[in-house]
DNA sequence: CCTACCGATCGGTAGG
DNA sequence: CCTACCGATCGGTAGG
């Protein structure tokens, strides 16, 4: 490999370290939260080092978005890829969701309820990625709720979402692991009327 | 009134106006994006004199998620003491929530969704204050569901609040006003388990 | 990738 | 309630 290309080898494996970081770090604290400075310094980095990857703050946020849109697909939706459509792929996209949430994926809980909660009332790129990746994880419920021929796959699509978003917000603050059981209740009702 | 009481009467004034503008900073910016020197300016104090009503931010926080506490209690619960317990109560209190987010209420969305998912990760007493008002709202809605008759009350809940907490999200994020319907058509499917 | 800066803003204090 | 500060940290830049 020429040295050009080996530099930029290594800077995209640290661009892509960086990222991963940055994902756990803003679903704890935030995307404002998520400083330049205390994301150099848990990479220890100098701040304008770690600047350098990004050239902004508000690309390092997109960039961090970018990569938690890839984790989580990476984790909710092509492990079911092999799954049938319709009822089957619901529900395992549902688990694969609430384990996500619950055991691993997210040191800081789950970074889609925490960042769209935070940038939901703001204008700019940064809001407009969060609302991209939750409206393409809705209309991918809906696609399945469809083909599991349920009579309203919209008013379903919303149901799950909110359902799988309330376990793990009322998770994080009771810390209680019985809403997981609540909100498979939620999903298998929701479920009995594709199947009856 | 002598003096003293004069003065003190307008004191508790002041902190009232400075909390009520406190609760619509800190739903659209969050409790740490509700900065003293920001608060200030929007009052037309100066910071050290906003800061003497309180002490610290964690005081002010504290204060404010009381002050919200209270504004949701005047919105949602008290209006609707006079409807029967029961599926009316939970309908009432539901409708009464949902049009506190929609029309007035709070300005940049709903304060506790916003909070909730941003002190969640987090320890210390704001985080505190906050779970307990949601719990408390949470064990409301379980005890209407179970004087409604609905076979598991404390599953649904769990839905209620999550449909609801999820037509506020949605809302922000999408601006489609459908949501709510979606999120009365939850409500409705629920009760009427309880009604058939 | 680094050191060494910049102006702005943070929470908080002193003194009145 | 005010002015005038404090040290720390913010995002970002200069120069190497």
């Amino acid at each position: 490999m020429p040295q050009a290309a080996a530099t930029a080898a290594k800077g995209a494996a640290t661009r892509a370290a960086i990222l991963d970081r940055a994902i756990d770090l803003a679903s704890a604290e935030g995307l404002e939260g998520l400083t330049i400075g205390r994301l150099a310094a848990e990479m220890e980095m100098s701040k304008s080092g770690l600047f350098g990857h990004f050239g902004s703050k508000e690309e390092l946020q997109l960039a961090t978005v970018e990569a938690a849109a890839l984790r989580f697909r990476r984790a909710v939706i092509d492990p079911v890829l092999t799954i049938p459509d319709g009822a089957d792929r619901l529900r395992a996209m549902i688990d694969a969701y609430l384990d996500h949430i619950d055991v691993g994926g997210y040191s800081g809980g789950c970074f889609w309820g925490s960042t769209a909660a935070e940038m939901d009332d703001r204008l700019g790129p940064v809001r407009d990625a969060i609302a991209a990746a939750l409206d393409a994880w809705l209309a991918e419920l809906e696609r399945q709720a469809g083909l599991a021929g349920l009579a309203h796959p919209d008013l379903a699509a919303f149901e799950l979402y909110s359902v799988v978003m309330g376990a793990n917000l009322r998770y994080r603050l009771s810390k209680d692991r019985q809403v997981f059981d609540h909100a498979r209740a939620s999903v298998d009702r929701l479920l009995a009327e594709a199947t009856k």
